[in-house]
DNA sequence: ACAACTGATAAAAATTTTTTATTGACTTGC
DNA sequence: GCAAGTCAATAAAAAATTTTTATCAGTTGT
């Protein structure tokens, strides 16, 4: 009986499917049959049913779910209480929002890397949109991403919080401060990609009745979004703080316009499951690491 | 984090020692130094102080014994909560006092088969006196002996109840009933070894001041008992449950003697672990079938 | 000092687990 | 209804792991 054939079973009947818990576990497909039959063989008692397109728990699985949970829970409690700090090993999934990636990432993966050289870290960047629904879904260990987050299943502690601000190239053109939207309107705005909150504020701040139109440029990549504005091609929002570099030597300023922009609040995510003690060291880490100002992009 | 390494662990810690560890759970010494370097790698730990004599816990050692038996404890009660009858499996070191080896032992070990086709036995027949204190030491998962069992550590629970009588070939000419001590004296008393319950109720009976000296045989096999008092060696004590055959065939006769022998009673007796979940559940088995009677040895 | 212990260790052997590659059973979209 | 795609099962090979064998070095008790 084997913990690991524990877990896999874990993780089988959580994503619904051997293929994605194989990817979640970084084995293949038939490693994780093996585990299941092998521990539906030591039972003497089929766990799943197959039959459907999605794995479905036998009454007997529902059954060992409820223990193989705690007795997962009861193995990071017993590692947690005598373990050596620093023996802590693993692989966890960390799901990061551009603009953390600009910040202070690094900083924290370095000192990961120091306190916690067995620790080893897949980092997916992508909008907090798609890492709230992979957090759900368990495709996530842990996430950086933009607040607040409501749903129950989740906990969700503050990092940092950063201004979104208004920034152009000192090149263009740009009419008195404030600046009054339908001038604005006049270049592209650049940003995040559609489904992130400043994309939307935006949106929203240009959708009444007789508001000019805007071109809106969501881009996927901060850098991007910094090299087109650098490039003057239009005005851009984004949070001064990965910026910073630009903004002293005067390749970018910060301007002031009719509307303000919402501020990003990021906090760190994760499932609240009975063993993620990793995850809950990570983000102690994170938000000592987000509380101290940092260097942003330098193109 | 391997539960066999728990297992072991928990071994190494009750028995004190690597190498007895490894002979209680089948294997090798190196490979219980495996188990062992393996969960101190992991975390990062020393888990035993192996300077002096006896592998003594550290202090996180000591910590992790507590977590250890919780783990193994949940498990026992997670397979017995969803396993299917029939599929426990493991090796069951078993105690047996030579009555029950002559009794319903051989019943027992078939119906166990059956009902539990992947359950082994390993069978140790000795003294009550020796098994006890096996089972003390964790050397032995379940013995059936003559109680009662007074150790706070142990439980038990009653078997079957032997009446232990004086038994002699008719070939020998004993006067009539009921025969005075001083008349059994003239012949060897042939019985159970030293140690033993009926050993000591002799020699007991035997031991007033003006006693005759009595030649007490002790003897370690019952099957040599039994042959030597059909060739008229002696008298002997043993219980008639085993003699049956001899007994309605005529070849061996009960006698009463001035002295009435104690009855023998039998209780199932294991250490009073997390994990004895086997234990119980042969216990419970050998109580049904000690209740139905059975034939003895047949020389 | 020596016999009888202890556990550690290296190398070989055995076992277990994982991967690769393929299959058959089912959905699903057309 | 049929092709395409997805699911898990399976066999064989490869890789990783665990265990054994054999030996060592250190204590302990005589």
């Amino acid at each position: 009986m084997d913990l690991k054939a524990l877990e896999t079973f874990v993780w089988v009947a959580h994503l619904g499917g051997f293929r994605t818990a194989a990817d979640r576990l970084n084995a293949t497909q038939p490693a994780i049959s093996a585990r299941i039959a092998q521990l539906e063989e030591e039972l003497g008692v089929r766990l799943f049913d197959r039959e459907s397109r999605r794995a479905t728990l036998t009454e007997k699985g529902l059954n060992l779910l409820g223990y193989a949970e705690r007795m997962l829970a009861l193995r990071s409690e017993m590692v947690q209480a005598v373990a050596e700090k620093g023996s802590m090993r693993g692989i966890i999934r960390l799901g990061v929002a551009e603009s953390i990636v600009h910040t202070w990432l690094s900083r924290l993966v370095e000192r990961l890397h120091y306190l916690y050289p067995a620790v080893s870290l897949e980092i997916e960047v992508d909008t907090s949109f798609v890492m709230r629904e992979e957090l759900l879904a368990h495709q996530l260990d842990l996430a950086f991403l933009v607040g607040p987050i409501t749903e129950p299943q989740l906990k969700s502690v503050p990092l940092c919080s950063y201004e979104l601000a208004w920034v152009a190239s000192p090149s263009l053109p740009l009419p008195p401060e404030p600046v009054p939207l339908k001038d604005l309107a006049r270049w592209p705005i650049i940003t995040f990609s559609r489904n992130t909150r400043p994309y939307g504020a935006i949106q929203e701040m240009f959708s009444g009745g007789d508001m000019p139109a805007v071109r809106l440029f969501g881009n996927s990549s901060l850098a991007t979004v910094v090299r087109m504005t650098l490039d003057g091609i239009g005005v851009s929002a984004i949070p001064p703080v990965i910026i910073s570099r630009e903004l002293t030597d005067g390749r970018l300023k910060v301007f002031q316009a009719e509307e303000p922009l919402p501020r990003l609040d990021f906090v760190a995510a994760y499932a609240k499951k009975p063993d993620s003690l990793m995850a809950a060291t990570i983000v102690s880490l994170a938000a000592e690491v987000a509380a101290t100002p940092t260097a942003g992009i330098s193109l």
